[in-house]
RNA sequence: GGCUCUAUCGUCUAACGGUUAGGACGAAUCCUUCUCAAGGAUUAAAUCGCGGUUCGAUUCCGCGUAGAGUCACCA
């Protein structure tokens, strides 16, 4: 044996996996990561009725989506004979007993649960993140550790499933806290060390609310969906109740691991903020590779409007790729595949005339005209039309005009870059049709 | 309600017991600009309350208050 850090994350597969539960898997993987530990993924399926496949699937896709790898997998499930084993003895040494009752349900069936004989004493052990804490554990009398011998429950199947793994440090929800005695009782009777615990403060919705999806907390599965990128999910989602202390924010997935340390995380619950998320996104957003910027931008583009001109006028005006189908769809970016309707009393800047506007626009037109189709470039249309615009009493009266005219917005990017993506033949073509 | 925990700008947070209480998101203003976006600059915005310890408290202690979690034959 070594004492080499084991962490884990168990969850249970009742619930698509979301941004709360998410968190606590990344503070046990980035403590283990950081201490060259394991990271244990353990499914907690003891629940049959409530456990389902689909979401046992969902938890890992999102996890490998999101870059978190464990060193060991296995379902709750299949140790039912290891905690057979402990219940057993626990039950010959008479820390545990069978006790016939009649079931819950109203059907009146007797059964033989298993419960624990409290030995009604009082709990204390070291939080990581909360000191000591202290409860008393009479009122919770002789708790029910199995359905039956063949049924453990969570208190029981925890227990031996950690002990099992040799898990060093248990770090998971703060609402487990409370757990915790039952489980160091149960430590003790089954002879396993308790292991050191570290319970994390609950990430709260808008509503001050644990973050639930009962409560319309997002799976991590609608932020693949969004074209979240899974490195800035876990910077944004680490970064809630946790910070390295300096005021660098934006961390790559190995940086966070060199950074992480548990002594940092908050005490108290934090409200998460999806305007950051966004942020730390677009920042991430930002190291990418231009290739791969384009590339996805592209893919996200309705198929008539995949042109790699528009790449660098969508990019810095998204968060997320998904923000690349919203604003193909809300007709932002029409005009640079089809000539716009113009209304002419738009093309009006402030209070120039509709005489002087017409003459500006011609001359500009005349002007453009001299620039040959393969230098139609957005620095060659700029210089040619600033030095007209200069000769102005404002820019704006010739500016907007034409900015207008190729675009048929009252917001839009400049018309430079509209004219050198939509070409010489259709700039002049739109001009005509204003002037 | 019992038990456990927590308390710094709207939100996430920083600050050996000594700081003009710092940063980020968001907001506002300005610059740049024909508009939008991006970029730059600036501003507003906080130590829950009351006591105590101390020369000195955001920091330590107590009491209030407020909030969260948890009280299953779920996990």
């Amino acid at each position: 044996m070594s004492d080499k850090i084991v962490t884990r994350f168990a969850p249970s597969p009742t619930g698509l996996l979301h941004l709360g539960t998410y968190r606590t898997a990344i503070f046990a993987y980035l403590f283990a990561k950081k201490n060259k530990g394991a990271f244990v993924l353990r499914i907690e399926d003891t629940d049959k009725a409530r456990s389902k496949k689909e979401y046992e699937d969902n938890i890992l896709e999102s996890l490998k989506w999101l870059g978190v790898s464990y060193d060991k997998f296995y379902r709750q499930s299949e140790h039912v004979d290891k905690h057979k084993f402990y219940l057993e003895k626990m039950i010959k040494e008479g820390s545990a007993y069978i006790s016939k009752e009649e079931a819950k349900d109203g059907t009146g069936v007797i059964k033989e649960l298993v419960r624990f004989k409290n030995p009604n004493i009082d709990v204390a052990f070291q939080d990581e993140i909360k000191g000591e804490v202290k409860m008393n554990t009479t009122d919770l009398g002789d708790f029910i550790i199995a359905k039956n011998i063949n049924e453990p429950l969570f208190h029981l199947a925890v227990v031996v499933d950690d002990f099992e793994a040799g898990v060093t440090h248990i770090i998971r929800g703060e609402d487990h806290t409370s757990n915790t005695p039952r489980q160091i009782l149960i430590q003790g009777a089954i002879g396993a060390p308790t292991p050191i615990y570290a319970h994390l403060p609950l990430v709260l919705g808008a509503d001050k609310l644990k973050l639930s999806k009962r409560r319309g907390a997002l799976a991590v599965a609608e932020y693949k969906k969004l074209g979240f990128l899974p490195e800035a999910i876990l910077n944004g989602v680490a970064f809630v109740g946790w910070n390295p202390g300096g005021e660098k924010e934006v961390y790559t997935h190995d940086e966070l691991i060199k950074a992480f340390d548990l002594s940092r995380v908050q005490k108290s619950p934090a409200i998460f903020n999806e305007q950051k998320l966004d942020w730390f996104n677009k920042e991430h957003m930002k190291l990418l590779p231009k290739v791969e910027i384009e590339k996805n931008i592209l893919e996200w583009l309705p198929e008539n409007m995949k042109n790699p001109k528009l790449v660098p006028i969508i990019f810095e005006r998204i968060s997320k790729w998904s923000d690349v189908k919203t604003m193909a769809m809300a007709g932002e970016l029409g005009f640079f595949f089809k000539a716009p309707e113009i209304n002419k009393e738009k093309l009006i800047y402030k209070k120039t005339t509709p005489e002087k506007i017409s003459s500006n626009l011609k001359f500009a037109s005349k002007e453009l005209e001299t620039i040959s189709e393969n230098d139609f470039t957005m620095e060659n249309v700029k210089n040619c039309l600033i030095l007209i615009a200069e000769s102005l009493e404002s820019r704006g009266e010739l500016l907007h005009p034409i900015r207008y005219a190729l675009s048929g917005a009252d917001k839009s990017p400049d018309p430079f870059i509209i004219a050198s993506i939509i070409g010489k033949n259709e700039t002049l073509s739109r001009l005509q049709k204003a002037i």
